[in-house]
DNA sequence: TGCGCCATTTGGTCAAGCCAATTTGCAGAT
DNA sequence: ATCTGCAAATTGGCTTGACCAAATGGCGCA
């Protein structure tokens, strides 16, 4: 029986790997509220059976839930559902949030570029040309520019100097293209997608340039709004 | 071959599961440069023979480095290292100035009660006076109030309904009060410094009260400002 | 030279089994 | 009757061996 046997809840064209498609009808499980708190759940071999997958593809999926927190397992003892009291803190692992990430990026990123048009100087602003270039050039050789569109927004959080903002700015960057969020995203990087990025990129530029940080924040704002509007619609 | 095999970097006493030993000396692979950058590392037979573990011990430790985006698995094609140029930025090794946390602070969480005072429920405020509350008894028992702090900021944070925004005030919160940073701070907290918080708490509150967003950015700012400040005097 | 098919490589999954840590329950002692 | 201790049952940990499915690569034919 090697096929997706797609019991449950799983859809029959999900093509994740079982381990995937396992852990969420785990997760499921625990939320229907059949076991919760501090509970134990089936044996490996019965949860298994009950699922309808080999042992080892259970365990795959376990490991997955043992690291973002879900469960915990004992040795000889048993699998233990654990505080699910507060894992929408933590746990990122599904949950999604495309909206979410893009409306707080539009709000940390629209408040960093602030800081950072007045300390703008013009070796940095050059620096911020020449992504835009490269970044068209990738678009003309039909090449996602994603590296470019991620230094563009790394370039304006670091020139404030505050290593901080500026790893935030990165890891929520990176939290769209990592492959937590793969699950979800289809394949929203279309030329024409990225040919906007890059009018927005170019009105971000020009007000720093101008150095208006008003203008500056209108358009930051504007632009991952936007960004995120093109996302959710892929 | 049941028992703990302890080939290669793992000590003999290392008495975690055997998936964490192998991840982590995948892990030491990967760093050591033998495989590097988007490299393809040994077919997972081959893997598993060359750390001497089993093929499905081998599979649960790639799934736990495919979780935290250290590699990236492709089907019939192979095992691929991930971006390993930045691990910095989740590690958190923070060691920065005390300044530029308060600093991203000021930026990050004036942005977002910004966003707060629009959407500020009447019960939203009530839970913030009661912590201001909480906090003067605090103060006044000679208590450290750094729990209702905490509260404080994190109730505005959640306020927006954004998880993600939540997520990242209260991990720069915790910094502060980490035994990372510990060694920085001295015990800044005395129960002036605690009071005048108190107060700039209060000034945002009445901020909120009157659904003055800026007035509500103005304050937050002038508060975290204001801390940072009474930080680094000691 | 180019294109398409098939063997090879590589990950995906299953089955069965044995070892080790824990828990459970019963027997014997108090 | 209760407590103690050891052995059997339970449960996770790990291995071996095998087969399926997706990618890849090379070879032959056009």
């Amino acid at each position: 029986m090697p096929v997706n046997y797609a019991i449950g809840q799983t859809s029959m064209t999900d093509t994740r790997r079982l381990y995937q498609q396992t852990a969420d009808r785990v997760r499921q499980l625990i939320a229907k509220g059949d076991h919760q708190a501090g509970a134990r759940l089936p044996a490996e071999r019965e949860l298994a059976q009950q699922l309808g997958v080999s042992r080892p593809s259970l365990r795959e999926a376990l490991i997955a839930l043992e690291i973002d927190g879900t469960i915990e397992i004992r040795m000889g003892s048993g699998i233990y559902v654990l505080n699910t009291a507060k894992p929408a803190g933590n746990g990122r692992s599904l949950g999604e949030s495309p909206s979410e990430l893009m409306q707080a990026r539009a709000v940390i990123e629209s408040a960093i570029i602030v800081q950072a048009a007045a300390t703008m100087t013009e070796e940095t602003l050059a620096t911020l040309r020449a992504t835009l270039e490269a970044m068209a050039d990738d678009i003309a050789n039909t090449r996602k520019p994603i590296e470019q569109d991620r230094a563009f927004h790394l370039i304006i959080a670091e020139s404030t100097g505050n290593t901080l903002l500026a790893e935030i700015v990165e890891n929520l960057f990176d939290e769209r293209h990592s492959p937590l969020s793969a699950g979800i995203r289809g394949h929203f990087e279309t030329a024409d997608s990225w040919t906007a990025a890059l009018t927005e990129h170019h009105a971000i530029l020009a007000a720093l340039e101008a150095r208006d940080p008003l203008a500056a924040q209108a358009a930051m704002h504007s632009h991952l709004t936007a960004s995120g509007r093109r996302w959710l619609e892929n």
